[in-house]
DNA sequence: CTTGACTCTATACTTAGGTACGGGGTCTAT
DNA sequence: ATAGACCCCGTACCTAAGTATAGAGTCAAG
């Protein structure tokens, strides 16, 4: 059994740089579909699973809760979902992701202006990038 | 004691918009300077503790852990740190910001496709936005 | 001068997201 | 045909980041 399309648990997790544990608790949370399995119970993999596994954890990078992800992943055309209810979705999306964008802008920038205010010679006591969240409030 | 200049915990709770018991576990975290104190033994914060506690929880919705968000809010100017070493810490840091601004983007243009792609007649079977972070990759 | 809402410390509990373990079966190279 | 490296399932355990609770003190309003 070595079906070269085919991924094994094991190979799967190496390939995602995740435990085996992971895949199988993924798995539970409905994050990553039931897998076909060889006659001996084995899993296997196509290997698009390793994109969907490798998204998962970038995401979480991100900030994005588990639940979060399956919801992104769930973003697609399904029996029962309209396409306006799809595109509704995608854009609350969108403004979430903009507001990190965003918010992280912010705090590149003040980065940034640390780096440089650190070459001049005067003490920073302060600590700048405090200010770096702060938006115009009302 | 109703200085207006000084909240009482529950009052800096409420303008973070976080419990009671956050701030305590926060201060024994090292996250928020430990605060002056009245007589009573009330913990007495100036109201710029409301910044950096705000600063705290965006950034937790960022994706960074509390230690890395310690390792942020202590890029300052220090009796033992040289302003080489804070250009180098925050120049770091700025690479790490941009990484997910650009997964970000990656993901928020799948989004964007996924809307799109949606008003067109052909169902979208697959799920567009696993390719979201595939990255060019050797 | 008491009552209700707050605060204190210390300790225990909870939730999300995994990790590890035990007892068993499978696969492959020797 | 057996050792070593996989896999199965179920259950228990772990860490990060809080939340809650208990028992005691404080403060402001009536």
């Amino acid at each position: 059994m070595n079906d070269p399309e085919r991924l094994t648990i094991g190979g799967l997790a190496s390939q995602g740089g995740v435990n085996v544990e992971t895949i199988r608790y993924y798995e539970r949370r409905g994050l990553l579909p039931t897998p076909s399995r060889a006659r001996s119970g084995y899993r296997l993999y196509a290997d698009n699973a390793v994109r969907r596994l490798r998204f998962i954890r970038q995401a979480q990078l991100l900030g994005f809760s588990l639940n979060e992800i399956q919801d992104l992943l769930s973003l697609r055309m399904q029996p029962g979902t309209t396409c306006a209810d799809i595109r509704q979705r995608a854009r609350e999306k969108i403004a979430t992701v903009n507001d990190k964008i965003e918010d992280l802008q912010r705090i590149k920038s003040a980065l940034t202006k640390l780096a440089r205010a650190c070459q001049g010679k005067g003490p920073i006591s302060e600590c700048p990038i405090l200010e770096a969240l702060e938006k115009e409030r009302d």
